[in-house]
DNA sequence: TACTGGCACTCTCGCCCTCTGAGTGCTAAT
DNA sequence: ATTAGCACTCAGAGGGCGAGAGTGCCAGTA
């Protein structure tokens, strides 16, 4: 049976009834709205041709109408108005954004912070893992028992290492194993790096001491590192404000699903779109099957992907999740991803100094 | 009024089933316990001058009695008995730092994690803030938009950026810079980093288009995060399994303290012994009011001192989380914190190459 | 004097019962 | 097609009751 335009929006006012007060909704609460000139009568007999059609619940037969899953794919998808942040919130994100930008490797948690206090709700960060090699290699001479390695990889990104030696070195070997790793280790994925690949470049720069091994553990770690991705959760502690997870049971478990970061680094790859929507019994796994997930991914540039997103009840403000989470992932895009524009050097204003970036724009994309 | 060792006796037995069960302890439960040859009658008059006394607390007329937190110090200082840990506990211990300390900088929540999983309470994990200086500085050129700023700071971490310009620079004007700055800016905390240094440095080396500034902006930010603490969380979702957090409330409440990380920034501070236990009310922060910390500090050398805590019930294993505790923060000093022994090479091992450290010992110090 | 058995007393907790009220489905009237 | 009206259902709140655990106290015993 085609779904009604009235029905439609019978549909729509009880769904947001419900995600305001969390309780099955009855006809007369919805007569009572004024929004259709309709007795309750006949909102109740629309209701119940609802629920034979699968888009409405009763927890038992005296009380109101719940929403099923079914009903918020449709309303996510075309019954609900998509909103629009308030100047006052993008002048928020917006800052926050900027301040936090400062620290690369704090991003991450802080972008979920961010997400978490905005919504309400807990709050994903996924760095999508990616494949990387080492593009420039460099080891700085400390002194006769130190010396700096410093690894510059295909995404751009920079990691170093400070190696105390048990022994001494001079310069100058110092100096030609950078050379030989330059022109040996560049360009190469980790699998490459094998034990022949170390003993022969030992014996090229006639390395007796190790040194060689050290370096190499050194690029393969920094290699492995980029390859994995991060996941952090925030504001987890959000679940236990609504009623859904007043049983400790329910929150404990999926708090207890959510802290184990294995399960969500799979998150960035299935799915296309730039925000996406998994209701219920659409999420795979059996821990989210009661709860929404929304998903905002993010492009920052160097072949950096990443996603953030909010977990929380079925009954979730879809519309204003959304709108946060898509401007938050846009703004990430915006200040990082700029591939073609200068990069870093925007990042390292002295603070008080302005932004080098475009002015600010409301407009959520 | 003294208090005699049968009572010390009888007060440990009710401590500690109550740590067991949760529940309010009878003087029939003890008196069968049968570790002391008492009748439940007499029993029952000690408990109840144990109670006069201050030691137990009765939650109605006809329930049992709940030790109280002057009971728990008493119990801390000298009642218990300090728990070994296992061969089996402590090579676990020993081969999670093992595998962990390959990567700095998830040391610290991987650190919360592990004590987290160990003890089943939440964790947290803080590491000191620490003054810095720069101690020595590099300027990599990579090509003629790009180059690598590398940093060692006087605790022996380094930190580096990437930055990509959008103009040209000559190479020789990269080791030009690199050089001016090696001579002022070697030493100096943050706050010398004034705008009359950056100008009359850039007058120095001929610098009109700003990069002066933006090194200087590295640097300020590389001193300024080294200066900053930082805090980790690990398996808040542990309170929601203990009968003291089923109300939500108070559960909602903890976290959100916990999630915070401005209220555990402070712990490092007041406190010299190695290990430390705050019962209840000795907490100053209200929100740990009905809660015990128990905190053991690590030196990791390089000034470098972190704690690692952990949050329960006043009704805590205390005697099985401080061993664990302590056996981990000496992992950590012992792991990071050998100044004078050579640091860094055994981080650096290939995977499966055995690490060179210390043969495991299971005694925990 | 120190301990113990016994007993009356108290109070929570779980259980059952009842009652109320919200919400429904159906029918007859408009 | 819509609505008013009505009988029906059922969760949840409230009250009463009994069981059971635990206590304090007293009198008796070693």
């Amino acid at each position: 049976m085609e779904i009604s335009d009235r029905k439609k929006k019978i549909l729509t006012a009880v769904i947001e009834e419900y995600i305001a007060s969390a309780e099955p909704v009855g006809s007369k609460t919805i007569a009572e709205l004024g929004d259709l000139d309709l007795s309750s009568a006949t909102i109740r007999n629309e209701m119940a041709e609802l629920t034979t059609m699968g888009y409405l619940e009763q927890p038992h037969t005296s009380a109101g109408r719940v929403p099923s899953p079914k009903a918020y794919r449709l309303y996510v998808n075309e019954l609900m108005n998509r909103q629009r942040l308030s100047l006052e919130e993008t002048d928020t994100i917006n800052e926050s954004l900027s301040n936090k930008i400062q620290q690369f490797d704090k991003l991450m948690s802080d972008v979920g912070k961010l997400a978490s206090s905005l919504t309400q709700y807990p709050a994903v960060s996924v760095a999508a893992p990616r494949a990387a090699t080492i593009s420039r290699f460099d080891l700085i001479y400390v002194d006769a028992n130190t010396f700096i390695a410093v690894a510059m990889l295909s995404n751009s990104t920079v990691q170093n290492k400070l190696v105390h030696l048990p022994f001494s070195v001079e310069q100058g070997m110092i100096v030609r194993l950078a050379a030989v790793f330059n022109t040996n280790f560049v360009g190469i994925s980790d699998d490459k790096i094998t034990p022949s690949l170390i003993s022969s470049v030992e014996r090229a720069c006639g390395d007796t001491m190790g040194l060689v091994s050290v370096i190499a553990a050194f690029a393969i770690d920094t290699l492995n590192k980029a390859k994995e991705g991060e996941a952090y959760v925030s504001g987890a502690s959000h679940l236990l404000r609504l009623p859904e997870f007043r049983d400790p049971d329910k929150a404990h478990e999926l708090m207890n699903y959510l802290s184990d970061s294995e399960h969500l680094l799979g998150l960035p790859d299935d799915g296309v779109d730039d925000i996406q929507v998994l209701i219920g019994p659409e999420n795979v796994a059996k821990e989210l099957q009661d709860s929404s997930v929304v998903i905002a991914r993010y492009n920052a540039g160097d072949n950096m992907r990443g996603i953030i997103g909010v977990v929380g009840p079925t009954r979730m403000d879809y519309s204003a999740v959304a709108a946060k989470l898509s401007y938050i992932a846009a703004g990430l895009s915006r200040l990082m991803g700029m591939s073609e524009a200068p990069r870093g050097f925007e990042k390292l204003q002295i603070k008080g100094m302005e932004m080098i970036t475009d002015e600010h724009k409301e407009d959520s994309p």
